[in-house]
RNA sequence: GGCGCGGUAGCCAAGUGGUUAGGCAACGGUUUGCAAAACCGUCACACGUCGGUUCGAAUCCGAUCCGCGCCUCCA
């Protein structure tokens, strides 16, 4: 497989360090409020990359860490009148639920940047030992400053093809007296003995933000390790700086990371969503309306490097909705759908030679489940994927469909449906879709319905009952009402060979 | 100002030198007591604009118009 550099601009094959080992860190939230639909968006990629990389049969091991230490979480906190820790644990937990419920895997290393302060102060002591930084003395009863002396770093910018003077030309850089350089940062920020922070070798302080990701994949995964991915707005400054704390630690094991993948950004009307703007949806409200397997489809239709639109719509009763979402969720169905099909029915297949019809079909569906395979493989073509998907669900449906017509041909139509379904489990098995078992789904899809319509499931069983009955006296005037009735609410009733069953629409 | 991304049929969205992407909506069918689901067909010989290269360009090159992002906390 293959995919595509940031460093070096350009898609090249996965050459891992070590043969059949991939080592991934990824730049996980701050947890100092719940997260957005940006936030997913990322989580989603990089889980879709892992979840591809096993496929290939590559032992991945996924670390992404959570930024439980940081000037945001403490002003949060201040605000709440809530202890730092203790909101960035709660809001590590409601992430980690939110990306759960959007089918990502949990990492198998979560390191936490308040676990690893002697790392960081390892690493920032080296840093000022090699003069690669400098230490600002603080105020009294304060502790000091550490800044990382960028122009100390030849290959400054060689991630975000920035040059130092075209920063300099920017003249948006904070001008601060303690700085050497403006474009120096801070790798240890001094604080008041009170404050919540760590004693150091430079007094109370805190870390700065880059570092923590340095020391933590150095902790975990070492120099050197295959992919370091996240959001594209981190490519400037703090996968920069990364860069530059690691290799100026470590001059004699760079690269500091052989890959770097970034994901683009999700937006509304045309802008980035982002905290700053205010633009964004957070994943509870997503998830408190739609399927979380929904909103992942939505962000796999579209590349990863690409943006995203997500579109919210205010309707005339104030509810908010996401049509895209929605569109989505009634897809996810559809898959499902196919699947319990399956699972209902019985197959036997039949030796020799397939009449042209069916063997046509057998190999429209053993080409696109190789189509799909190969998008993948080609820096994560999900959108391909998954037109493919639809293609073996339609290949599918259409042989069921003449299996219950053409009894005779039953055996034939086994091979279409066997090599159908083992394509549309394996695809969406790497796609993390349809990760939950269907009957717990349809559970949960309807009860999350019901509640959002204000429906309650036992009246509209009675509903069915009562039509069943006026059915039972050829009043089929009233049974229509019945179901006229219950469709104005989005209940469909479904009337089926073993009774009447119905669903809520999205 | 510097660096970068994008403009594809009514809508969403892949692809990226020659052969059907896919979905949604709409419409017409098959099926159904009526429906729903599912399936078939149509919309679809679409690729911002203007030039150039080529036997052939949505795809490469140049120019240009729009929109967006980063350069400051950000996934």
């Amino acid at each position: 497989m293959s995919v595509y550099d940031s460093l070096t601009r350009s898609v090249r094959p996965l050459a891992p360090r070590r043969p059949g080992e991939l080592s991934v860190y990824c730049c996980g939230p701050t947890t100092y409020d719940v997260a957005h639909v940006g936030h997913a968006r990322s989580a989603v990629a990089f889980d879709l990359f892992v979840r591809v990389a096993r496929s290939h049969g590559l032992r991945v091991q996924f670390v992404r860490n959570v930024t439980d230490v940081d000037d945001k979480i403490l002003a949060r906190a201040k605000e709440s009148g809530e202890e730092p820790p203790a909101l960035a644990a709660r809001m590590a937990e409601l992430y980690a639920e939110d990306m759960r419920a959007l089918g990502c895997a949990d990492p198998d290393v979560e390191p936490r940047v308040s676990q690893h302060i002697a790392q960081i102060h390892s690493l920032v002591t080296r840093l000022v030992a090699s003069d690669s930084a400098y230490v600002v003395p603080g105020p009294a009863g304060t502790g000091g400053d550490v800044y990382f002396r960028v122009r100390a770093f030849a290959g400054y910018g060689k991630l975000s093809g920035r040059k130092l003077e075209e920063l300099q030309a920017g003249a948006r850089v904070e001008v601060d007296e303690r700085k050497q350089d403006p474009l120096d940062f801070a790798l240890w920020k001094g604080c008041a003995a009170a404050e919540w922070g760590w004693d150091s070798p430079w007094g109370r302080g805190r870390p700065g933000w880059h570092i923590e990701c340095s020391a933590m994949s150095e902790a975990i995964l070492g120099h050197g390790f295959d992919i370091h991915a996240g959001g594209m707005d981190l490519i400037f400054p703090h996968h920069e700086n990364e860069i530059a704390q690691s290799e100026a630690a470590f001059p004699a094991r760079a690269p500091f990371a052989r890959t770097w993948m970034h994901n683009g950004f999700v937006n509304v009307d045309k802008e980035k969503m982002s905290k700053s703007l205010g633009n964004f949806v957070t994943l509870r409200d997503v998830l408190a309306r739609n399927d979380g397997q929904a909103l992942r489809l939505y962000l796999l239709s579209h590349h990863y490097r690409g943006p995203v639109s997500f579109d919210v719509d205010k309707l005339d009763d104030g509810r908010v909705v996401f049509p895209g979402i929605d569109e989505a969720e009634r897809k996810i169905e559809y898959l499902y759908t196919t699947l319990a099909r399956l699972d209902a029915m019985t197959v036997a297949l039949t030796a020799g030679e397939l009449p042209k019809e069916y063997a046509a079909a057998l190999e429209r569906v053993k080409a696109a489940h190789a189509r799909a395979l190969a998008a993948l493989a080609d820096d994560l073509g999900a959108a391909a994927a998954i037109a493919a998907t639809y293609e073996i669900a339609g290949q599918l449906n259409e042989a069921m469909d003449l299996h219950q017509k053409r009894k005779a041909d039953r055996g034939h139509l086994a091979r279409v449906i066997g090599a159908g379904t083992l394509a549309l489990r394996e695809i969406t098995a790497v796609l993390g879709l349809l990760t939950v078992p269907f009957a717990r789904w349809a559970r949960e899809t309807r009860e999350r319905r019901c509640r959002i319509r204000g429906l309650d499931p036992a009246a509209i069983e009675a509903e069915i009952q009562a039509r069943a009955d006026a059915r039972a006296e050829k009043d089929f005037a009233r049974g229509d009402a019945i179901r006229a009735a219950l469709a104005a609410q989005g209940v469909e009733l479904l009337d089926g060979p073993s009774g009447t069953t119905f669903r809520v629409a999205v």
